[in-house]
DNA sequence: ATAATTAATCGTAATATTGCAATAAACAAA
DNA sequence: TTTGTTTATTGCAATATTACGATTAATTAT
């Protein structure tokens, strides 16, 4: 009914699942990518870069903040944000098993 | 309005973010790894290997055949689910890129 | 102090997702 | 043909997500 039975998967499954839908929206891809591009902080030129309303931008951050793939430290009035790259590089590692899984496949079948 | 600006972003961001939304769920994280475990076909097996109802079950493989991950093959009164694993690769290879996008950052900042 | 700038939060509308009971469809076995 | 088996579809309820206008909070500039 709307909600995700979590507790018939392992905390593996969960957490792949959980990073994966921070991807599942092609703005928060795009803050991703820009933010690896521009390799040092960014703010409100998310908004210009992107076009979508601020409101909406900064939900996006909120959510890529909670799993922590981002951090964000406040300067004056505006807020710099930039990859979290030790989650990041955990998050990668699992995923990359998950993505990998094909190397034990010796063929396809049916 | 719950629905993504699609139109704001990249063929490859909304490709992208599409297969994310894909491993978004922990019940197709399950059952892409069964059929990577069990390395030949399964059917309605899954449903007892994951413990979703019959249709919930139907509906995860419906969104998984949708987006070309998996295919299903009738045998008899039952169907055969396996990775299809030309598209898996493909797929593969675009997340690859997006992953490794931390090769290129020096530094982190902030 | 007042005004301007920036970002977060609140509230709300529209749409999407998840899950399942009930049913249908397709086939196999008796 | 009738019965059982397996999977897909329909319909629906509950919850989640997306988007943004309006507002608030915090800081800086005048």
């Amino acid at each position: 009914m709307g909600l995700v039975k979590s507790e018939k998967f392992t905390a593996q499954q969960n957490s792949l699942a959980n990073f994966a839908k921070a991807f599942g929206h092609p703005a928060r891809v795009a803050i991703l990518q820009h933010l690896f591009k521009i390799n040092s902080c960014i703010c409100g030129d998310l908004v210009n870069e992107i076009g979508l309303a601020q409101p909406t931008i900064s939900q996006h951050l909120k959510e890529l903040k909670n799993i922590g793939l981002i951090k964000g430290n406040i300067e004056g009035t505006s807020v710099c944000y930039c990859i979290d790259l030790k989650n990041w590089n955990t998050m990668k590692k699992n995923f990359g098993v998950f993505l990998d899984q094909d190397l034990n496949l010796n063929d396809s079948c049916c």
